[in-house]
DNA sequence: CATCGCATGTAATGGGTTACATGATTGA
DNA sequence: TCAATCATGTAACCCATTACATGCGATG
């Protein structure tokens, strides 16, 4: 699978929730997709186009002059199911913080602690938005036969924000304790 | 600081730990960064060269014709220092795997079921993987200054892996049941 | 003498972000 | 009327992977 393809399919797959423009479709990948995928407008339009132009997508007025819904045709959802199919792409790994940490002799032990202390500040935050989300989609989405599915991937963010903690916690006992002169 | 440089900062870094030749590098970015870094040799050969350029590292003659052993320089070490201290840059996430499930009603639950189990497996074994590793190195570097920083970073693949085992409990569990007729 | 592992490099290609440029509509 | 937001799109740039091309040296 091409790497291209990906933002064919997050861009099916948001346009096979509702019809929208590609305002839209940005802003609701950032705020439903947001805590596991991107797309940026210079991704987004040109892949609309190629898309409307294999005929995956039907392009509407827009609710303004010059601006378009784009909707998913027949064969759009079926070039969906073809994408979803196929193997995942993994891109290689490229953690910034564990990178410092290796090293974290030159980078010196101080500096190291605080950066910890972010990485768990931050695990802190994303797990109570997590919790917050799931409620909230819970009961909006009651009804919807995609409430599982959503839940899978919040879940997702919430154990990996867990683990980010006891990580944390372990990693600030591991850190070498810097010697003081007690006073 | 520019994406760029973190390729810089991997390259100072391994080279920080003992002078070796490119491919060595490669070698060792690959076989002790690699849960959390990588880098090819289509960025680690013109990065050396433009290190070499502004002198934080130095080419020496390597243990065959036409080969070098890079080492870094003071300058060298200085930069490593200021890479690492720099603010961490994240980039955009893109998981292809809650991608997939989140558009689960469109793929089919078989499939969801499938990939969640994959997912699990592979964390399994990452698991055993991330045991064993900080074994060895907690015998092998029992006296190295380094051995908490690279605990630590063994410490995140293993709560990163348990905490994947961890999700994909809960979302099998989450996943619509598939009815089928009782015989 | 053939093959595998060490070793170096370049070029094509792909993909993606960011910044820029432009304009319509709405609400204060 | 002015700012913010909705909306569309392009171009520059950057980074990184991949594939390719090349050759030495040891081991069987």
């Amino acid at each position: 699978m091409a790497r291209r393809d990906q933002s064919e399919m997050a861009i099916l797959g948001g346009l096979s929730m509702q019809p929208m423009t590609a305002y839209a479709l940005r802003e609701a990948i950032r705020d439903v997709l947001g805590h596991f995928w991107s797309e940026s407008f210079g991704q987004i339009y040109p892949t609309l186009n190629a898309l409307e132009e294999k005929g995956h997508v039907r392009r509407r007025e827009g609710p303004r002059a010059g601006s378009s819904i784009f909707e998913i045709t027949e064969s759009g959802a079926a070039r969906l199911h073809e994408l979803l199919s196929e193997p995942i792409t993994t891109t290689p790994p490229r953690n910034g913080l564990l990178l410092r940490l290796f090293f974290g002799r030159t980078l010196g032990e101080d500096r190291c602690r605080e950066l910890i202390e972010e990485a768990r500040a931050d695990a802190e935050r994303r797990l109570a938005d997590y919790d917050a989300l799931a409620r909230t989609v819970t009961t909006q989405e009651a009804d919807s036969p995609d409430l599982p599915y959503n839940l899978i991937t919040i879940a997702a963010g919430r154990h990996g924000a867990q683990a980010t903690i006891g990580w944390a916690d372990e990693a600030l006992a591991l850190l070498p304790a810097t010697k003081k002169a007690t006073p």
